[in-house]
DNA sequence: TGACGTCAAGATCCG
DNA sequence: CGGATCTTGACGTCA
């Protein structure tokens, strides 16, 4: 089973995807952004393998306008080498990828326009996925589309439409439920009747379920027939609602105890999940520590290791609890772990135990750091205290330093990349 | 016509 | 001038 996360990571230096607007689009600013996207996704890829996190969606914002005329360029032949050598990376670190573009794309539309264009950009998808050499366990994610009163006609337009597609195209195709129009049986339908493998979301179903009587293990077992050998191990896409938001919101993080009763009640290890959350890689890593069937304490005293300021600033008792917790090197108390993080973060801070984190981490530099150094960092310290100033100006001086002194340890902490 | 969702870029404001 | 904060863009459907 592998478990992942969706287009970008946190706390990760060099991985943000740029773009630009339509007006600003040129040749050479698209060949720069281009440029700049690889690289970061290379540097995505490399801590997805080094984390053991073998699920990744590539963000469809890889190529800016890739599928829009806006971007004449072959990007596929220009940037062959990086594509070559990044998905050399994947298939070495059996990384499983995948693209979903968004709801925008809309392959049943009555409008022959917005169909053109939903072909071009699953085109464009499929360019992708081929560009890194993956194969077609590489999938492209899409919804099923509008239903303009008229739902058979709807799936008619969808299924003719689907039939017009090109090779490189069908063989990555999936499909998901939705959480307005179309169901996870409206779903099966249309795989039955065209033999595209099914994703089951499992917010969306709750959201818009279809038969009551069924729950969603019932229609996992229903998606997992639609899945052939050469598409790879079943995927589903799990999330956990945001209760203080709008309905179909994604929660911050994943409740773990939330996500273990799904998973134990799932009862399988043969398909893969892609978590749909704010948090990104801390929930995926979160989830794939506390699945793991071989377990050592060097996991979580990594995690820990990341996490132990931002505890630390939300809560110095928990942060003690974990230090013991961590102290017995035999077990592997990852449940305990991770409860008491969730504990910690849900604490609110203080500005004075913000203040005492944000000291511990300048106890790195107290001896290598400049007079002006050292005085920047009381200052801003002063003006957090004062109630004028703000954390995220302190961390952003303490990152700098970070980089300029080469703390690697500090680098990797959340910390530095949390409000 | 605005909400929906998503993320940064761009624009503007502030000290 | 730098940093913080607000607005816009880019997409299509539906109320």
């Amino acid at each position: 089973m592998a478990i992942g996360y969706a287009c970008l990571a946190i706390g990760v230096p060099n991985t943000d995807q740029r773009t630009c607007t339509s007006n600003y689009v040129t040749e050479s600013r698209l060949l720069e952004l281009i440029a700049h996207n690889l690289a970061a996704l290379e540097e995505l890829i490399e801590y997805n393998i080094k984390n053991e996190i073998t699920l990744f969606r590539i963000s469809s914002d890889l190529i800016p306008f890739g599928s829009s005329p806006l971007n004449p360029l072959k990007w596929w032949e220009i940037f062959k080498d990086d594509f070559d050598r990044i998905g050399v990376k994947i298939k070495q670190g059996h990384l499983r990828v995948s693209m979903h573009p968004g709801q925008y794309t809309v392959l049943n539309s009555p409008h022959p326009e917005v169909v053109q264009r939903a072909v071009d950009d699953l085109n464009y998808h499929a360019q992708v996925l081929a560009s890194l050499n993956t194969l077609s366990d590489s999938k492209i994610i899409l919804h099923i589309g509008g239903v303009y009163d008229q739902k058979e006609l709807a799936i008619d337009r969808f299924a003719s439409n689907y039939k017009k597609l090109e090779p490189s195209v069908k063989k990555r195709l999936i499909i998901e439920n939705d959480e307005r129009s179309y169901s996870i049986s409206d779903v099966l339908e249309i795989s039955w009747q065209l033999g595209i493998p099914v994703v089951f979301d499992n917010l969306h179903h709750q959201i818009h379920p279809s038969d009551p009587k069924k729950n969603e293990f019932y229609w996992i077992e229903e998606a997992r027939k639609t899945w052939k050998p050469v598409d790879g191990p079943q995927k589903i896409h799990y999330s956990q609602r945001n209760t203080s938001k709008k309905s179909g919101s994604h929660s911050a993080g994943i409740d773990l105890d939330e996500f273990m009763k799904f998973y134990t009640e799932l009862g399988r290890t043969d398909l893969d999940i892609m978590l749909e959350v704010k948090d990104k890689n801390f929930s995926a890593l979160k989830c794939i520590n506390a699945t793991r069937t071989i377990s050592k304490i060097g996991t979580l005293e990594l995690e820990w290791s990341r996490y132990k300021y931002t505890v630390l600033e939300h809560s110095p008792a928990i942060y003690n609890q974990i230090r013991l917790l961590l102290n017995d090197k035999t077990t592997y108390p990852v449940f305990d772990f991770y409860h008491l993080l969730e504990k910690a973060l849900a604490v609110q801070w203080s500005i004075g135990e913000r203040i005492n984190a944000a000291q511990h981490v300048w106890g790195y530099f107290k001896n290598c750091a400049t007079d002006t150094e050292k005085k920047q960092f009381l200052k801003l310290l002063e003006e957090v205290e004062n109630g004028t100033g703000s954390i995220k100006k302190v961390k952003t001086h303490l990152l700098r330093l970070s980089r300029n002194y080469e703390q690697k340890y500090l680098m990797d902490s959340y910390y530095l990349y949390l409000d």
